[in-house]
RNA sequence: GGCGAAGUAGCUCAGCUGGCUAGAGCGCACGACUCAUAAUCGUGAGGUCGAGAGUUCAAGUCUCUCCUUCGCUACCA
């Protein structure tokens, strides 16, 4: 509370658009709304962003799968997430978009510098290349030729590149993690990072050509390339700032937010290239878990999933906000389940937040014509009551600055708690029926008043909309409404009208939710239509297993011979996970008869086995109705 | 296989640099009260802190081994 107004600047993600947003991505925006939101009630500048990353080839495919053009279709999904934004109150400064020229232009001047800086090389790359990933891989990286990520065969592809030599920032770059503890939080992943650096990292490739990929950033020093996703991407958190002439008062105080599957991009090639652009380096990357979704009895196959994101609508976004930042442990990973959700909502501002509202109105209704009486008769026990919640903004600043948002929220609950205590202990319905005890209520239920009042200003982070209409129950208007005033006592004028209204937030009947079975259809996501044309280039075919054993140098594979016809070959398989070599021969599955050979774990694998698996990950391989012979072929 | 994280009350989880009888919330049981949203307040239930060994005066808290789970990664075309 001492320390006088500081800056803070907070960004999410750019989240890809090639698809629309989940949870994580709600959790992510949600959690830098509260931050932020917080810091204004603190008084600090603030300043918000977010927004869409919008190149590279995989949203050139989505959009021709689609019929639209790029930027139709970036402009499709950058909607909504903008919509899923408003829907859950957050609210940004800025949402950057990296097809924006000033994003645009911004990318061209850092990669002029990195590249007058000698940190740009060229070479010719000729290798494996997996769309999904918009990579090249090894054939060391590759499992059984395939892109480890995807499943899929990698196409080769012999192209001209860029590189951006973010090897040689490896040592600066440990060193730095290591000299700044706060850099990388929590302290987990600083140390992941560390790993990653254990070994060398190479260099980043950072185009692709742009006769290839057109939907790109062209390389100021070479138009016949694009820049790569990541090289784009991350420089927007600059780019932002910088169309706005707002690096000097900004950028110094940067936060990042992610989730931890990115932590890479922003934890090691992001500070490399600030460093070699020679920009300052961004003070704090904070990474955060995701949230499990438990779906309990439920089952995608059954067709009765849910969307978190639903949720909001039927259990209001304060609540949503609420639970989101409650139950999980910045970090850590937690898990999200509907019930969990209307637990929360029951115990926590149901009963205990909500409740204290309503008591405390209903009392004043009935003792005092609700107006808000006035302190005149202190005793010992208000003052354990008034320093439970004024020396809260103190203790909430210092979870906040730790990124402890979970204990934060507790800490508030705790003396919620304490003033429904306050009330069991004072006993106005005593003191009501005793004319000379008169003073003693009046006293007691304003210091209600101002514990609600307290704790409204300390929650309005979380929840903007019920903590604005608590206040308004309560009749409180024009009297400072900050952080420091959350620290005060005795401000709510004598006599303010107050004005019982609907529950702040209503009890969900648990026994009900229980009962709720179907919830919403779940749609099959399909690939992009083919021809007849197509699905003539594969070839099907009936196989059957001879013998099978153990791939020598892997975990997950099984090596089979199989007779197809007139042919033996050699299938590599990573089924061992469901099925025992033994069991395997003699059967006959169908197999993919012309997939292009290769090499898994040292041995060549000439074909696929058809083979089914569900969500649960079990795992079925295709069989036959009837039998025979192999080698026929299946249309 | 390698790297990393995690295994603490029925459930969801806190427990930083080792220290008195291991905690919270929810749920549960019993009791109290009535201003209130069948809420609130009190009490309790007694979990070998994954297993084993070690270091120490003292270990969920450090070391080692093992088991399990989950990520990433190396082989599931």
């Amino acid at each position: 509370m001492t320390k006088g107004k500081e800056t803070y600047y907070a960004t999410t993600p750019i989240f890809y658009a090639n698809a629309e947003p989940h949870i994580g991505h709600a959790y992510t925006t949600t959690l830098v709304d509260v931050a932020t939101r917080f810091h204004r009630l603190k008084g600090d500048n603030t300043y918000f962003l977010t927004g869409t990353d919008e190149h590279g080839e995989k949203i050139q495919k989505a959009a021709e799968a689609n019929n639209m053009s790029p930027q139709e279709y970036t402009d499709m999904i950058a909607g909504k997430f903008k919509s899923t934004w408003d829907s859950l109150d957050i609210r940004y400064d800025d949402f950057v978009r990296t097809t924006q020229e000033r994003h645009k232009k911004v990318v061209r001047e850092i990669l002029q510098k990195v590249y007058d800086n000698g940190d740009i090389i060229f070479g010719e790359y000729g290798g494996l290349y997996c769309l999904g990933c918009e990579r090249y891989y090894t054939d060391k990286e590759l499992k059984d030729g395939k892109c480890p990520q995807h499943d899929t065969k990698p196409e080769y592809r012999s192209e001209e590149n860029y590189f951006f030599r973010m090897e040689k920032y490896r040592p600066w770059l440990q060193d730095h993690i290591k000299q700044n503890p706060d850099f990388i939080r929590p302290e987990r992943y600083a140390n992941e990072a560390l790993g990653i650096l254990r070994e060398p990292i190479g260099d980043l490739s950072i185009s692709r050509p742009r006769n290839r990929v057109p939907w790109g950033i062209p390389l100021p020093w070479d138009e016949n390339h694009v820049t790569y996703v990541w090289f784009d991407a991350l420089i927007n958190y600059y780019s932002a700032l910088d169309s706005k002439n707002l690096i000097d008062e900004y950028w110094p105080h940067v936060n990042h937010f992610i989730a931890k599957d990115i932590l890479k991009p922003h934890g090691i090639f992001w500070p490399t290239m600030l460093k070699s652009a020679g920009i300052d380096i961004y003070p704090h990357l904070n990474v955060h878990g995701y949230w499990l979704i438990d779906q309990g009895k439920m089952s995608k196959s059954k067709g009765n999933v849910i969307n978190p994101l639903d949720l909001k609508d039927k259990y209001g976004v304060d609540a949503f906000r609420y639970y989101l930042l409650k139950d999980m442990h910045f970090g850590s990973d937690a898990s999200f389940s509907e019930e969990g959700l209307a637990e929360r909502i029951n115990s926590d501002l149901a009963n205990d937040f909500g409740n204290l509202l309503n008591r405390t109105l209903g009392m004043l209704g009935k003792y005092t014509e609700g107006k808000v009486p006035g302190i005149t008769k202190i005793e010992e026990i208000d003052h354990d009551l008034i320093s439970s919640f004024t020396k809260l903004p103190e203790i909430f600043t210092e979870y906040f600055d730790n990124l402890e948002f979970d204990k934060a929220i507790s800490a508030v609950l705790e003396a919620i708690r304490k003033a429904n205590k306050y009330i069991a202990d004072t006993e106005p319905w005593v003191l009501a029926k005793d004319e000379n005890k008169k003073a003693r209520l009046e006293t007691v239920l304003t210091n209600c008043v101002e514990a609600l009042r307290c704790a409204s200003i300390l929650l309005e982070p979380v929840m903007p909309n019920k903590t604005r209409e608590l206040r308004k129950q309560l009749g409180i208007k024009n009297i400072p409404f900050n952080l420091a005033s959350a620290a005060e006592w005795d401000l709510v004028p004598v006599n303010t009208q107050t004005q019982k209204g609907e529950p702040l937030f209503p009890r969900i009947d648990l026994e009900a939710l229980k009962e709720e079975t179907v919830v919403k259809e779940v749609v099959l996501e399909h690939k992009p239509e083919v021809t007849i044309d197509d699905f003539a280039k594969l070839e099907f075919r009936v196989a059957e297993i001879l013998s099978a054993e153990e791939h020598p140098k892997a975990d997950k594979l099984l090596v089979l011979n199989v007779q197809l016809g007139p042919e033996k070959r050699t299938i590599v398989s990573g089924i061992k996970e469901w099925y025992k070599a033994k069991e395997l021969a003699g059967k006959k599955v169908i197999i993919v008869a012309n997939l292009k050979p290769v090499k898994l774990r040292g041995i060549l694998s000439e074909g696929m086995i058809m083979a089914a698996e569900d969500e649960d990950g079990n795992l079925s391989i295709s069989s036959l109705d009837r039998d025979i012979i192999s080698g026929s072929e299946v249309r």
